[in-house]
DNA sequence: CATGAATGAGCTTTCATTCAT
DNA sequence: AATGAATGAAAGCTCATTCAT
C-alpha cells in the first residue's frame, strides 16, 4: 500500500498563522462546494475564491493550482475510503449477513455523499492521465477494490467468483448508483436504492447456485 | 438592416457531393478516435482535423462545433443501445439462462467498445446539462435501463428485487467495468471479466435466497 | 468632372455568353437586395450567392470581391445622381418655384429608394478610406453637391448664402431623411416628408430675411 | 453540476481600486480615439489595447466586448445631447434669434466633435438592431429630435411646418454636415459652416414665405 | 460556365498564473 | 497575509478566396 505522497514543498515550507489557516480552510470548503455544483473540469479558480470570499491571488498563497486543492481534499477522502473498505472485513456468512451488508452499503452512500467531488474527479476520464492526482486516484481506487477483494477471498466467493474482478464490479456499481442518485438526482427512494444494492452484493457474495 | 438571421439556414440547404461526404466521414472517424484517446472535454477541434488530415476550416463546413459532431456520432449509438436492450428481452429462467446471459454480456462489451466515446460523454458530468446532446443522453440511458427493467419485471425478479432500481444498478456496473477494462486498461482477462459480470447479473436475477 | 473609371480588366477581357450575362445579372440583383436588407458591411459573399441561387464559386467568375460588385451597382447610381442634379438646374425664382422644388424632392426620394444600398455604402464611414470604391463615392457625392451648388449660385443665393456649403448641407439633409424614412422606417407620411423637405429647401434658397 | 450560471455576477461585484480606474479610463480614451480614426466596425479589440498600452486581456477585465465599451462611452453622450436639446428651448422669435441660433449651432458642432464616434455608431447601420446599444441610440436620437420638435412647436413653426418632421430633417442636416466637416475633413471654413447651417435653420424656423 | 470543397488568416474570448503594492 | 491588476497562451469560430472537377 502506498505512502501518502508528501504535500507540495512550497506549502510545507510556509509557516502559517491562525489567520492563514482560516483562509486556507475557507478555500478548501469553497472548492468542495463548487466542485460539487459545477463539476471539477468546469470550475475556475475564480469560482472558488468568489465562493470563499477571498481575493483571486489568495488562492495561490495556499495552492499551486486547481489540481493541488483537489489533492488536498483527496487526502481525507483516501483515508475515509480505506476505513470503509476495512469496515467490510468483519462481515461473515450467516444469518445476519444481509443486515451487516446493508449497514455497510448505507455507510458507503454516506461516505460518497461527503466525498463525491473528489471521487468523481478521480473517475472522470478527463483528468490528464499521468498527473500526480490521477495516479493517486488510481492507486486509491485500486487499493480500495483490493481490500474488498481480500474480504471476498476470505469469506470464500460463491461459485468460484473471481474475487478481484468481482470487487471491481461491485464497487463500480456502488459508485455509479450513488452518483446517479446523489449527484444527478435520479428519483428513487433511499430504501429502494439501499436494498437493491445490498441484494445484488449479497446475492453475488453469498448465493449458492 | 443587418437582420440577425442566422447563416445556418443556407447551410442546412446545402447539397453535399460525394467528396464532401467522404470528408465528413473522415472527420467523424477522427473524432471517434480522438475522443477515445483524450476524452471529449480535452479534445480540441484541431485535434480532430489534424487526425482527419483536413484543414481547420473544413470542420466547420460539416459541423457547428464539438458537441455537434458528438451528436452525429450519438445517433448510431442510441440505435445500437436500444437493439441491445431488446436482445435481452428473450432471456428466460431455466437451464440455459447462464449461457444466454453470458452471450448478452459479451454483446454489451463489444457494443461498448464501439461506442465508448459517446457513452462516456453522456455519463461524464461535463456536458452542459441542458444541451440537446445531454438531453438525448439522458433519454437514451433512461430508456435503455427502462427496457432492461421491463425484462426483469417479466421474468419475475428474485426476492422482490425492485426491477427499476436493479436495472439501473446492473447496467451501471456493466458500463463502468467495460470502461475500466476497455478504456482505462485495467489488466484482466476477457473471460474473467465476462464471467464475473455474468455471475453477478445471474445471481441478482435468478438466485433464490 | 471625372471619367467613369474603367471596369476591372479581368471582367472586360472575359467573353461572355447569354447564360453568363444572366447569372451576372442575378448576382447584381441579389447583391442589391441583400445590401439593402443587411447593410453592406454585414453582407457575406455567401448571402449574395444564396439569394442569387448560384454556387459560391460563381461569384468570383464575375466579380473580384464584395467591393467590386458594389462598384458595378454604383455605375448606374452615379449616372442617375448626375441626371438628378441636372434636373434641378432648370429651377427658377418665381411663382412656381415651390412646386418645381417639390417635384424635384420627390424625384430625389424615388432615386434614393432605388439606390439606397450604394449611397449608404458611400456614406458609411467604414469603407476603407482609400479604396477605389470610396474614392468614387467621394467624387460622385462631391460632384453631385457641386452641381447643386452651381444651380444655387445661378439663381442667386438668398442673403449671401454660401452656395457650396449650402448645397452640401441641403443634400445631406435630403439624404439622411430619405435614409431614416425609407431604410429605418421612421413613421411619417410621404406628404409630410416631402413637404417638410421642400419647405426647408425653398426657405433656404428663396426666402428673403 | 456545471450549472450555466454566468461568471459575470462576480464581476459586477468586484471592487475596483484606483489603479484599475486609471486603466479603465485609458481604455475608454483609446476606444474613443480609435473609433474616430477607423470607425467602430473596423476597430479590433487589439487596436484599442494597443493604443491604450495595455495587454490584450486587460480589456476584458473592464468590458465585456466592443459594444460594451461603446455603451460606456454612450452614457455621457446621451446626457450631453439632452442638455443640448434643452439649450435650444430658450430661443425666441425676435431680433436676436439669428445670434442665438448661431450660438446653439456652434455648441452642437463642439458637442459633435466630442461625441462623434458614439453618434456615428448610433447612426451607422452596422450595429445589430436589437442590441442594448442600438436601442439606447434610437431612444436618444428620437428624444433629441423630439425635444427640438417641441421647441419648434412652441415658437410656432413658420408656414405650418410639421414640427416633428422638421426637427428630424434639421437635426439630420446638422449631424451630417458636422460629420463631413469634422470627421471626413471636407475643406470648409468654420464660419462658413456655422453660418450656412444657422441660416438654413433660421430660414426654416423664422422666415415668412 | 458552374460547382462546392478546401484553406487559413484574422479576430474574439477565456482564464490560469504572476507580481507590485 | 492579502489584494486585485496585468499578462498572454490557447482555443474557438468566421468567411473571403482559391481551385480541382
Amino acid at each position: 500500500m502506498m505512502a501518502p505522497m508528501p504535500a507540495q514543498e512550497a506549502e510545507a515550507a510556509r509557516t502559517r498563522g491562525e489567520q492563514g489557516e482560516k483562509t486556507r480552510a475557507r478555500l478548501l470548503d469553497a472548492a468542495q462546494t463548487v466542485f460539487r455544483e459545477r463539476g471539477y473540469a468546469a470550475t475556475r479558480i475564480d469560482d472558488i475564491t468568489a465562493k470563499a470570499g477571498t481575493s483571486h491571488g489568495a488562492f495561490y498563497l495556499y495552492f499551486q493550482n486547481k489540481q493541488d486543492i483537489l489533492e488536498a481534499l483527496a487526502v481525507e477522502t483516501a483515508e475515509d475510503m480505506y476505513a470503509l473498505a476495512d469496515a467490510l472485513a468483519t462481515i461473515e456468512r450467516g444469518e445476519e449477513s444481509y443486515e451487516s451488508m446493508r449497514a455497510w452499503v448505507e455507510r458507503f452512500i454516506d461516505a460518497y455523499d461527503a466525498h463525491a467531488p473528489v471521487v468523481n474527479a478521480w473517475i472522470a476520464a478527463d483528468i490528464e492521465q499521468d498527473s500526480r492526482f490521477a495516479r493517486l486516484g488510481s492507486e486509491v481506487l485500486a487499493e480500495f477494490a483490493g481490500r474488498i477483494g481480500a474480504t471476498i477471498e476470505r469469506i470464500g466467493p460463491s461459485d468460484g467468483l473471481h474475487a478481484g474482478a468481482a470487487s471491481i464490479a461491485l464497487v463500480a456499481m456502488l459508485e455509479r448508483v450513488s452518483y446517479f442518485w446523489l449527484v444527478r438526482g435520479t428519483p428513487l427512494e433511499r430504501d429502494t436504492v439501499v436494498d437493491t444494492l445490498t441484494r445484488i452484493w449479497h446475492a453475488a457474495l453469498f448465493s449458492r447456485g
